[in-house]
DNA sequence: GTGCAACCTGAAGTCGACTTCAGGTCAAGC
DNA sequence: GCTTGACCTGAAGTCGACTTCAGGTTGCAC
């Protein structure tokens, strides 16, 4: 309680935290603007941030690396208390979700990477026959607009098993 | 060389390929565009498609699960021969560097998922020490944009140890 | 006390991957 | 032969995640 209230030298100005985490100091400014980060003025009006904000920022890119939006984040984020260490159960609910996430998207990886070899190991070359061709997709890692593959029609008829890729 | 010529009835029209393939009338048009398909013309001007199409498709989204543009991904089918199945070398350097971008996202993703767990079994609940505040980043499936996280400045000098995702 | 890099704001621009719209044409079943 | 749903085009809009710009202010080293 005693000990340190952000003294002066704990603040980071927006150009240093831009350098330490790798961001722009613009993408710093849209973080805040989205509620992800906060900073305090100095009396010219200029960002202050403590150094706590670093690791608001890691969580916020670890949150994308694992398929979150930045508004998913904000949520996330929300989950966890501001001003104190989360509980375990706090950080256990908001962990969890994210292995899960990050679980299904190896297992997708996987899968598509089992099709893959199979297409070499078999030298097929005919993704009429190969597993590629009617791969698995939904959503994933593509980003917005992510659609299914061929999924629900495995073959709509036989194909008259001519064409590789080419028509 | 004799048996078929595209017959009438082999041709897709738009909105059947579009059925098929899961994707919007307007983003096969948008592909066409893009040169990643191609389409014959009635001579009342509309898209006729043959069956290969579905599978050129397939390899756009398959290309896009991995991590591609589809100005890559274009890039990608264009070493293979449009009229002819892939030889096993030009299928092979295709299949190849997709294994390896694969890996690369499965690696990443168990890389986060270990500091993940680490952060939940150690019941740490400090980013400070804890991996994943110091989790690597680069490029990935993040999008446009994605730079890299707190990589290169694994602390910036001790951290008071004080928060914790908090301020 | 002054010079200049770093900072501020709001608005607009960018990029990839599409979708939507407006206004018009085609095809095929009755 | 007519109706109606599917199709056509080019231009513009959308969404997420930022960046760029223009024009003005701050902070700190000398």
């Amino acid at each position: 309680m005693s000990a340190h209230a952000p003294s002066r030298h704990d603040l980071l100005t927006i150009g240093q935290l831009a350098d330490r985490s790798g961001l722009a100091a613009s993408a710093l400014r849209y973080y805040e603007k989205l509620g992800l980060i906060h900073a305090t003025r100095t009396t010219g009006n200029q960002r202050r941030y403590t150094r706590g904000t670093l690791r608001r920022i890691a969580f916020v890119r670890a949150a994308q690396r694992v398929g979150l939006s930045l508004d998913e984040a904000r949520t996330a984020l929300d989950r966890l208390p501001e001003h104190r260490a989360p509980s375990g159960a706090e950080w256990d609910g908001v962990a969890q979700s994210w292995q899960s996430r990050i679980d299904e998207q190896i297992v997708e990886l996987e899968r598509l990477k089992a099709k893959l070899t199979g297409c070499i190991g078999c030298g097929c070359l005919s993704l009429t026959r190969c597993g590629l061709y009617n791969a698995a997709d939904r959503a994933g890692a593509a980003g917005p607009g992510a659609r299914y593959l061929l999924t629900r029609d495995p073959a709509t008829g036989p194909e008259p098993a001519g064409g590789d890729f080419t028509e």
